[in-house]
DNA sequence: CCGTATCCCAGCCGATACTG
DNA sequence: CAGTATCGGCTGGGATACGG
């Protein structure tokens, strides 16, 4: 990974004036860090879940969408932790019972997925419509090809 | 997948106030759509590199951080014109030339990619912190158990 | 120039089994 | 309950070669 220079302009902004500029290129300018944890499965889910309050483990678990394994949960909180964004209470009582919350950063996350989440759900009619115009033109095509 | 019910609340909202409600969970809010392209490693590239205007294809490759292969660039720029992101224009010359551009769809997703890098700029020493933090008390726990 | 097709490896992730 | 350890399938994505 390496860059020379990258930039945003917004469709009203005049022609070259750079709304994001990365400075920084060596480390792609950091976007990369945030989409590696949003990209990964389940990361934002345990976000939203955190959101709303204090969660044990298994009952974050029984919490999230579709069942995430044992390990994966696992694997996502410590990261979530290591950067910062969860914090994890490990009370030593027996049986074991650890406590899962967001930090302050992790809280500022949460307006990001909000903002995401909308631009989402307001979208995807228009998303859904293009997926099938699209498909549908590749169907054609197809049909065109063997006709 | 599958869920019953998810929220985020906000630190100012009263405890328990839903600031993103899932009412359509068989598709997780549709938030996934949206994660999903922002999680592949080359979409947010692509879409940053067009937001400054029209680009042919090895323009594109040329551009994009770290040199991504022809074969994904493919498959990306596929993908974002499917959703209806970019649009793909073939002229009928030889040799062939294709020019890509963002559609309005296209465009308004770049406000929130740069609502991500400010985000990400902004906390990225805190996230660098926590990192080191982290990664020296799990040196110091290892040291203790060999000690 | 702009792809598509093929091969292949590295990593993610789920399932399962075992500890404190 | 809250993990860690191990195995195995699946997929993403690079390298390469070829076609229109």
């Amino acid at each position: 990974m390496s860059a020379g220079h990258t930039a945003i302009t917004t469709p009203g902004a005049a022609e070259g004036e750079p709304v994001i500029s990365c400075e920084t290129p060596q480390d792609e300018c950091g976007v990369r860090d945030v989409l590696d944890r949003l990209g990964d499965k389940w990361s934002v889910y345990v976000v939203v879940e955190l959101a709303s309050g204090v969660l044990r483990f298994k009952e974050l678990q029984r919490r999230i969408h579709g069942g995430i394994s044992q390990r994966m949960l696992t694997l996502t909180v410590r990261r979530l932790e290591r950067d910062g964004l969860v914090k994890r209470t490990v009370h030593p009582t027996v049986p074991p019972q650890v406590e899962y919350e967001l930090t302050e950063l992790g809280h500022s996350l949460t307006h990001l997925v909000k903002t995401l989440a909308d631009w989402s759900i307001a979208h995807r009619p228009d998303i859904a419509a293009a997926r099938r115009a699209y498909d549908g033109r590749a169907a054609q095509a197809e049909a065109g090809a063997t006709r």
